[in-house]
RNA sequence: GGGCGGUUAGCUCAGUUGGUUAGAGCGCCUCGCUUACACCGAGGAUGUCGGGGGUUCGAGUCCCUCACCGCCCACCA
């Protein structure tokens, strides 16, 4: 077993770390007896130099190894050396595990203390002899060097070979020291009795389950990890001399026997001879605490009592969890899941990536450059903090952890806090504050209202494809921007003027508040598994329905309601028109408060969305008057010099806006951003000529991307044509 | 010695099966206290997607190769 002398416990292979450290590579010279005298030849030429970096380890040699094919050392192999200091005599075996380009191509065997040498040590019979105790010390070696510790030890014996002359080098070695996980210390291969689980038949179902694909990982690439571990897994040591776990559940009698039980008072009796109970002892050790938390799954509900919440929620469905911990944990629930139960704990494992330092340093309590999760939720909240974590996070990526992402999502849900308070305080005074939830009337709806309803049925649909491709940094992407950019920037804004507009029906001003809290009310369930505690107390604040429970955690999930293209269209490119306006206004640098009298021809097809939101444009584009052309040419005719051009909606919108005191500064620099524009719009059709003119496209690219192509082309001559018009004008 | 990841705007990172002009946050520049929000609003600038080669009508995305950074696994005394 691994042996950590600080703890004073083993550990398992997976929690040795394996530390490169520069140390020193001793070779010594072990002297061959001599048939005749049965006593060690003093010539040097009469030896055997071995290599080792452990020199009190010499204390326990129980024999000297060389490769078999090794010219070198054919004859020796047979003979006996005397080890030092212990005065053992030990033989010279021959055996393939040997590397002979290593050290002098002679090892010497010290089973109880190394992995490899116990193998060996089996093999070929040979003693094992216990030379360290507990507190890694010289113990049980009859010398001088008993008592002390192994570090002091070794440079006694190092001394004293020198001194005998047996110390033929030491260099320099570059080498690897296995250290403790917990405690960093250096570990020591020692001989206990223990428990191990013999995992090969357990990993091979675990196998099984993710072959078969009854069991997922996800990332994919993430099958490898676990292919290469578990098909080359260790048993796995489960004696932990520690107080505080699960006690290994073994009881033994005087005469040695082994009672395993599964009753907490331990068995009556030894199985084997009978002796009773009081004379049993229990094992003293406990268990690994990862093999308990790999009984998680299903200790958590009950088992082995065959409880309701086992039978509900067993097996479980995924889980998640960071990518460090796959064997640790996964691979053990995995293999004791299946073993314990016949059923795979999950049909999914997601892992995620690490979070670590703004340097890109893994986080760690030693370094000292963890964040306390507590002091981060007192400043910025829990649904900040889980927010930042899983927004823009790739699966089983590493991410570093920053105080901008956290503000980030600190305002967001500021963001979200203050639009629910605009919406909850802007109820139309015909509505009673405590009255029951409403859909908004359809035939009184706006194009605004018809708009952010048909995105929000839209998020509904992204969102669940994101879920469903376990894609949770694109669940919040798209909830931020829907929020944020859609709802919070135009939806609001579209309503407000609505809202405010006296000379609309009751009706009118009922419908598009309800369409607020329908949209407001999807956003909050889509966005509650990430930011639960917000979103919770933001719904309570709106209208319910009568069917809705008291808590939003256990509302149910919005379905994508059929949605109104045609006004996600017209809505979307009045917005960007809007958005146009006032580019063109910041470029020429009129003041940005100004009320400017506004031209537009808008086709027909965006009539009605136009005249209906035309208050409302007028505001958000601080255009007024505003006075629509019919027809282009109308547009040109009353175009005055000043006047600022703008084309919008992929060419087939134009507009004009008249500065109140032009002056030659601001024409200037529209005329420069309109030629920008053209410039740009030209070289965009140049491309997209190019592409259409070329066969070998139009023969093999698919329908749908042709279509696109040219679509695409049209939009950009309309457009070229209005601005070269706007630059003429 | 094996295996994996990363290299995209000044910084930190998204970019799902190859398909119109590559995105976000922060930062930066110019405006703005408009009755939800200054933890805000409006507008703007910034990228030969690490280098090279290849496949394809078309490559940040697929293949090969090189470079650098990082991680995991591994019984060399």
């Amino acid at each position: 077993v691994n042996w950590c002398p600080g703890c004073r416990t083993s550990v398992s292979d997976l929690e040795v770390i394996p530390t490169p450290e520069t140390g020193t590579l001793w070779l010594v010279r072990y002297h061959l007896i001599d048939d005749a005298t049965g006593e060690p030849d003093p010539d040097p030429d009469r030896s055997i130099v071995v290599a080792t970096t452990r020199p009190e380890t010499i204390l326990g040699d129980t024999a000297v190894a060389v490769h078999p094919d090794d010219e070198r050392y054919r004859d020796l192999v047979g003979r006996r050396v005397r080890i030092p200091f212990v005065e053992r005599d030990v033989p010279v075996i021959a055996d393939d595990v040997v590397d002979r380009a290593f050290g002098t191509g002679a090892v010497k065997i010290t089973p109880a203390h190394d992995q490899d040498d116990y193998a060996t040590g089996k093999r070929h019979g040979l003693p094992a002899l216990t030379i360290l105790a507990d507190d890694a010390t010289v113990a049980n070696t009859g010398t001088a060097f008993d008592g002390l510790d192994r570090y002091e030890a070794r440079r006694r014996i190092v001394d004293a070979l020198t001194e005998r002359g047996d110390l033929v080098e030491a260099r320099v070695h570059e080498m690897i020291v296995g250290r403790c996980q917990r405690s960093d210390d250096v570990l020591e291969p020692r001989l206990k009795t223990q428990w191990f689980i013999r995992t090969e038949p357990l990993a091979a179902r675990a196998l099984e389950a993710t072959r078969s694909g009854r069991t997922a990982i996800l990332p994919e690439r993430f099958v490898k990890t676990w292919e290469h571990w578990l098909t080359n897994i260790r048993d796995w040591n489960v004696s932990r001399q520690l107080w505080w776990g699960h006690r290994i559940p073994a009881w033994y009698c005087p005469d040695g026997h082994v009672t395993v039980s599964a009753e907490e008072a331990g068995p009556t009796a030894c199985e084997v001879c009978g002796r009773p109970a009081s004379e049993l002892q229990q094992d003293p050790d406990i268990f690994d605490s990862w093999f308990s938390s790999g009984l998680w799954p299903f200790s958590t509900l009950g088992w082995p009592d065959a409880t309701a919440d086992y039978a509900r929620y067993y097996p479980t469905s995924v889980m998640e969890t960071a990518y460090d911990i796959i064997f640790f944990w996964v691979a053990r629930m995995m293999m004791l899941g299946i073993h314990l139960t016949d059923r795979e704990p999950f049909h999914t494992v997601y892992l995620s990536g690490l979070i670590r330092d703004p340097l890109g340093k893994k986080m760690s309590k030693t370094t000292g450059n963890v964040v306390d999760p507590l002091g981060i939720i007192d400043e910025s909240g829990a649904d900040a903090l889980r927010f930042a974590l899983i927004h823009g996070a790739a699966p089983g990526q590493d991410q570093r952890f920053g105080l901008s992402k956290l503000e980030n999502a600190r305002n967001f849900a500021n963001k979200l806090w203050n639009a629910t308070r605009f919406v909850a305080g802007a109820r139309p005074s015909t509505i009673d504050a405590g009255a029951e939830r409403r859909l908004p009337d359809a035939g009184h709806l706006g194009p605004g209202e018809r708009w952010i309803l048909s995105r929000a049925a839209a998020t509904v649909s992204a969102v669940d494809e994101a879920m469903a491709g376990y894609a949770f940094g694109e669940v919040t992407r798209l909830l931020y921007d829907a929020i944020w950019n859609e709802f919070c920037d135009w939806g609001v804004e579209l309503a407000k003027v609505r809202l405010a507009d006296e000379s609309l029906p009751a009706e009118a001003r009922e419908a598009t508040w309800w369409a607020l809290v329908e949209a407001l009310d999807t956003y909050l369930r889509l966005l509650h598994p990430v930011m639960p505690f917000v979103t919770e107390a933001l719904w309570a604040a709106i209208p319910h329905r009568a069917s809705d429970p008291d808590l939003l955690i256990v509302a149910r999930w919005p379905g994508a309601d059929e949605r109104d293209l045609a006004a996600e269209r017209h809505v979307a490119t009045l917005i960007g028109l809007v958005g146009d306006l006032r580019n063109a206004r910041a470029t020429a640098r009129l003041p940005a408060g100004a009320w400017l009298e506004t031209r537009v021809f808008v086709p027909v097809e965006f009539g009605e969305a136009f005249e209906s939101l035309r208050p409302a444009l007028e505001r958000l584009a601080r255009a007024r008057p505003l006075h629509r052309e019919l027809t282009p040419e109308a547009l040109d005719a009353t175009r005055a010099a000043g006047d600022l051009t703008v084309v919008a909606g992929a060419g087939d919108i134009e507009a004009t806006i008249r500065p109140t005191a032009p002056d030659a500064g601001a024409s200037a620099l529209e005329r420069a951003r309109l030629e920008r524009e053209l410039a740009d719009a030209e070289t965009w059709l140049a491309a997209a000529r190019e592409r259409l003119a070329n066969e070998a496209f139009i023969a093999k690219a698919p329908p749908a991307v042709i279509e696109g192509a040219r679509a695409r082309e049209a939009e950009l001559v309309e457009q070229v044509e209005r601005l070269r018009d706007g630059l003429a004008g």
